[in-house]
DNA sequence: ATCAAGGTTGTAATGATTACAACTGTGCAG
DNA sequence: CTGCACAGTTGTAATCATTACAACCTTGAT
């Protein structure tokens, strides 16, 4: 398992990045929380914690992560944006009748493209949208 | 070729949509400039020649459009909505370099996974990011 | 000519994100 | 110890894309 918070942690400081304790809190919050969570949900939540926290301090601590390499973004939806700790490559998918998004397994070097081959990738994103299992049985 | 003016005002009949001036303008200005415009880019080019037209107005026939399955929307960045009359499946590259977006073709078939037997895909969009070879040539 | 429906327009409102400046805590030099 | 520098946090203001809304316009049918 790649999303523990020890491995995590250590990597923050290999990347220099001080471990404050609202980012410790946003991390463990991202472990915990695999559900793709807004900005607004993972503030929501933490704010009953630690009173004094800001929103502006959980976007900083996600642009660190980000930066870092430590959480995905999440695009599916222009309207909406959403983190995930877990980076191995997988895809999502978004249902349109719950909202709910989904991980699925995908094979990323199949995903090859010879019209890219002088092209350097570094991120691969794979968003599908329809109606999950249960929102199909009526 | 799919994009021809003729055969999407066809298929604008076909779905009731009235073909207003200001729709067709929107529509021409989609097929002429496969680079993936924003609402923005579509507004300005287009309010020269028409100076009365709104943006919402742009904005409405987007909505239009999307609706209608003729144009797909593209949210490889959270930040920047942009719109493809291309909607055969095709994935897009996005330069972190110089911004632009490149088609690529892609096998769609290829993408499915096990994990997403029971579920109706309706929409499928794969975004890579990274450098372009005019921009790795520093 | 009158009317209804749909389309367009301009402006106001919304809401997510960013900018910014003040504040806080920590570690080290003196 | 004491004060300073630096990084991180906080709250508020500003920004910017998108949406809501109401007035206006066009068109086609009665
Ligand atoms: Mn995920
Ligand atoms: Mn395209
Ligand atoms: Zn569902
Ligand atoms: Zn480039």
């Amino acid at each position: 398992m790649k999303t523990s918070l020890e491995v995590l942690k250590q990597e923050l400081l290999d990347n220099n990045i001080h471990l404050s304790h609202q980012r410790l809190k946003v991390l463990e919050y991202l472990i915990q929380n695999h559900n793709h969570p807004t900005v607004e949900q993972i503030f929501t939540d933490l704010h009953k914690d630690i009173s004094t926290l800001s929103k502006t301090t959980v976007y900083n601590t996600l642009r660190v992560l980000e930066d870092a390499g430590l959480v995905r973004v999440i695009t599916i939806e222009g309207t909406e944006t959403r983190y995930d700790i877990e980076v191995e490559n997988h895809g999502h998918f978004k249902c349109k009748s719950c909202g709910k998004i989904y991980d699925f397994e995908i094979d990323m070097n199949v995903l090859s493209s010879p019209d890219l081959e002088k092209f350097q990738i570094s991120d691969k994103d794979v968003y599908f949208k329809g109606i999950c299992p249960r929102c199909s049985q009526h």
